[in-house]
DNA sequence: AACACGCCCTGCGCGC
DNA sequence: TGCGCGCAGGGCGTGT
């Protein structure tokens, strides 16, 4: 579900929901995530402890809690972490639960059970291996064409492929990187090492933008996201190819193709995006 | 050693 | 109406 707009989104909410808040205890019903939920580290660690500040790495969103402890999740395909009244009865996949002081319940919600949620100490998290090897921010000033290029020139990598490589660039998943490459005229097919500077210059631009303006519309741009309220989105802003197939490209009016790069569907307009 | 692939899961929409 | 199939926004382990 979430690429990182949606991912920015629920941390701007939590941040302002439950940031202050205590966690009073936490319930764990379901373990069976991508790894499994170490329940008797989250009772230990979790309870008594007070939000202090949610942020974004990558897809990962980090809880800063009081005593140097940090709860780290991950939304995988089907995540949610919503805050809502402690009263309202469970839904089927509500995996994780944190009560929380003013009568409220955090709870991570995965049907898929891809997700991950784990309780850490400041030193875990600072070694942690997922994190040691994610790339650069796509909205960082730094992150541009100058910093990447070297990078970008050695790939043989398919472009597509590059832009979801999350040990060169994090957070992009395969809507964005489908947007990005039709707005910049990019076939996703191009060989990354092949393009022009130039080229790529203006590809990370539109990445920038089409992320930034997703995070504007709130993550609201994919339609079955549920932000940190539970409201779910709707299309503000519309997709340009992705899930388009067949349709007409809103640009030259050709039909939007669908191929499949490592396993994973690219749309693309045969018409604006050429090798 | 850089790639692509399969797989981890549930749910949904489609065609029959 | 029910059933089977293909597909889904991520990421990791494995094999080439």
């Amino acid at each position: 579900m979430p690429e990182l707009p949606e991912v920015e989104t629920v941390c701007r909410g939590l941040q302002q929901t439950i940031a202050g808040k205590q966690i009073k205890a936490v319930i764990v019903r379901e373990t069976r995530l991508r790894k499994p939920v170490m329940s008797e580290k989250l009772y230990r660690l979790l309870p008594g402890k007070n939000l202090q500040r949610i942020e974004r790495r990558a897809k990962y969103i980090v809880m800063h809690l009081s005593d140097s402890v940090i709860v780290l999740a991950h939304l995988g395909m089907s995540g949610q972490i919503v805050v809502q009244p402690a009263d309202e009865q469970y839904r089927k996949h509500d995996h994780i639960i944190a009560n929380l002081s003013e009568g409220l319940q955090m709870r991570f919600h995965d049907p898929r059970r891809f997700g991950l949620f784990e309780a850490l100490t400041v030193e875990e998290f600072e070694k942690h291996p997922r994190l040691q090897h994610l790339g650069l921010e796509p909205l960082d000033k730094g992150t541009d064409a100058e910093q990447t290029w070297s990078h970008v020139r050695q790939s043989k990598k398919p472009i597509k492929n590059l832009l979801m490589d999350a040990s060169f660039i994090v957070g992009v998943g395969n809507i964005y990187a489908s947007e990005a490459l039709f707005f910049a005229g990019v076939h996703p097919q191009k060989i990354a090492g092949k393009m022009s500077k130039k080229k790529w210059q203006e590809l990370l631009q539109q990445v920038k933008t089409v992320l930034a303006k997703a995070i504007a519309q709130g993550g609201t741009t994919l339609n079955d996201f549920v932000n940190s309220q539970g409201e779910s989105g709707y299309f503000q802003l519309e997709l340009a190819v992705y899930g388009r197939e067949n349709q007409t490209c809103k640009t030259c009016a050709k039909p939007i193709k669908r191929i499949v790069q490592s396993g994973r569907s690219s749309f693309y307009c045969p018409g604006c995006q050429r090798i």
